[in-house]
DNA sequence: GAACGATATGAATTCGAAATCATAAATGCC
DNA sequence: GGCATTTATGATTTCGAATTCATATCGTTC
């Protein structure tokens, strides 16, 4: 690898008139244009881990991702990529599971100048804790409000779930199943905005609500999940004329599940799923679903961690956060509940 | 940051002692349990940068993808993933849009150990070379067999793609169209493998074909594609009874179009895609697609390029290639041709 | 034309760890 | 018990760039 010194050497000039010709700094015209021919030449790039070593810039972000084949991250990633491309910066992507089983705790620090985390909960526990403690830019997208130290975005889930069961109501059904995800390690409804919006609904429209209409997965964005989910859901509890899922990925193996029993969506059951990842628009039915603007978020992400960076501050001061809203699409696999003899 | 130097005043010992006992070296027990301790209470961790600028090493390596949202590539990716921790690896992802627009070219170099192309047909020319020219561990991955200079995993969609048809005339169907993705740089057979594969294979079976069976489509991986594909397929080309597709996702953009206009899949039209997402086995109806093994192909990847890396070799000598064998999985968008009257 | 500021360049220091070199104490050997 | 090894530790150099410090030349200005 070609060093500075050879330049100079080349050049015929001192290092320092290198540098300067790179970042900017008094040079002759003349100079100036014979450095930058020798460089050109010499295909010069600087090292970065010398350069890392002074500056202690990277341009560098890391992100931070439940697991890299579910698409909806996957399109809130594009989101970050877009903004970070245009400031110079390089994204680079680590799945939880990669980073959870890593010897090396925080093995960002010093390879990234800031990291974004998307769900943290589903990263060990530490990995937040260690990342504020080494006082590391951060910045966190979560689904529900939140009082998080760090700047983060946010979605209303509950919000969405409202709209959900709202719309299904109106739509005349009453006996609504629920199958999500449920981190194993939590409480029912601890921290889980679309089973706690889901049963607020329920209630606010005077339904009842049974166990047996619930559905819980530890497999978050599964297919399979929704597959296996829904057959023991209608097993418990055979009177169901619509479902909500947490997620397309689960709406979709549930779909499948009931189309391969006979049952048709919607004309037999409504499904309504959650995210509106792109394959939702032309899935066979088209999906209904609560929509992220998954692109947005991830650009509201990247700016915060921009700021937090060109501020040289970490998070541990007044945090900004910005909730993005959601909404209900409306497509094909909703119905009005069939009213005929059964 | 804690640095080496303040670990070893508190310590009491010279920074070389902390330096054995991070990294193995003559440290009498007593002292090593000592300085441990130290290291421990003020969380010591080295600097990436003075470390890397020193061994060369990052112990990350890079890899390519021509899409982030693409869940052919993220379960590629995986396999990947599940080698490079074993290591003691850090994967870190980019997608090829944003190596193309980045300034700084070959930004990979002195940030990652080596890097692993997916596709690399869909990065900018150059990228392949600069990385040759810089000496970078490389493998990649390709859709065909290939000379390519550098160790490589490949798949022979021919093979593939006669398959598919092969499974498409043993049910009687002979208007068989494509719908495929292609590189609009480049001439239509050059280098794809897919639209090569079925070609051969229709003239194999004594099937003419007229090119109005054929549709292209710029936008790899979309399912959007799909959809407007088969409109124009079916507008020119109405006798058709399969459909064959470079991707699952342009499969499914094209069953829901056809669905959409009361053309039921598999009864009016057979479907065959290619990847064999995780989505594909539980899509409605469940698709008939031609297997690659995407565990597997990044498994191998991620193997190859560290022998590169224990040898301290870069990829100028005899190459390593590794081709994965793929099959076609039958699954329910497939079925006898209709024999009725029209 | 002496003095001052702007322009232009080179030399020395610094970042934090690894690798090499140097030295001291403990051990083994005949 | 003297000398060669091992064992154990400290001091010095090195990696490649940025930054700071020092110096030299050129214009202005009064």
């Amino acid at each position: 690898m070609v060093t500075r010194k050879e330049v100079a050497l080349q050049a015929g000039v001192s290092e320092s008139t290198v540098t300067r010709v790179m970042n900017g700094g008094y040079v002759s015209p003349s100079v100036r244009e014979k450095v930058a021919k020798v460089i050109e030449e010499m295909n010069y790039r600087p090292n970065l881990f010398a350069q890392g070593l002074r500056t202690k810039r990277t341009y560098q972000i890391a992100c931070i991702v439940p697991s890299i084949d579910n698409p909806f991250y996957g399109e809130v990633m594009q989101g970050i990529e877009e903004v970070a491309i245009e400031h110079g910066y390089v994204l680079s992507m680590y799945s939880s599971r990669v980073v959870n089983k890593s010897p090396g705790r925080s093995f960002f620090s010093g390879r990234n100048d800031a990291v974004i985390l998307l769900s943290p909960g589903e990263s060990r526990g530490w990995l937040l804790r260690d990342l504020w403690e080494a006082h590391m830019p951060l910045a966190t997208f979560w689904d529900w409000e939140t009082e998080a130290p760090s700047p983060s975005v946010s979605v209303d889930l509950r919000i969405g779930m409202q709209a959900a069961v709202e719309h299904l109501v109106s739509l005349g059904h009453r006996d609504i199943g629920y199958i999500g995800y449920m981190n194993p390690a939590r409480a029912e409804t601890d921290r889980n905005p679309r089973l706690t919006g889901f049963k607020e609904s329920m209630a606010a429209h005077g339904l009842r609500t049974h166990p047996d209409q619930f559905q819980y997965t530890a497999d978050r964005g599964s297919l399979d999940a929704g597959y296996h989910g829904v057959e023991e859901l209608v097993g418990k509890f055979p009177g169901l004329s619509a479902i909500v899922t947490s997620n397309d990925l689960l709406a979709f193996g549930a779909i499948r599940w009931l189309e391969e029993h006979g049952i048709h969506v919607p004309e037999d059951i409504s499904v309504v799923g959650c995210d509106d990842i792109a394959y939702s628009a032309l899935s066979n039915p088209p999906l209904t679903t609560i929509a992220i603007p998954k692109r947005e978020v991830g650009n509201h992400l990247m700016n915060l961690v921009l700021s937090l960076i060109e501020s040289r501050k970490s998070h541990h001061d007044g945090s900004e956060h910005i909730q993005v809203p959601i909404e209900l699409v409306v497509r094909s696999s909703t119905a009005v509940k069939r009213t005929n003899t059964e």
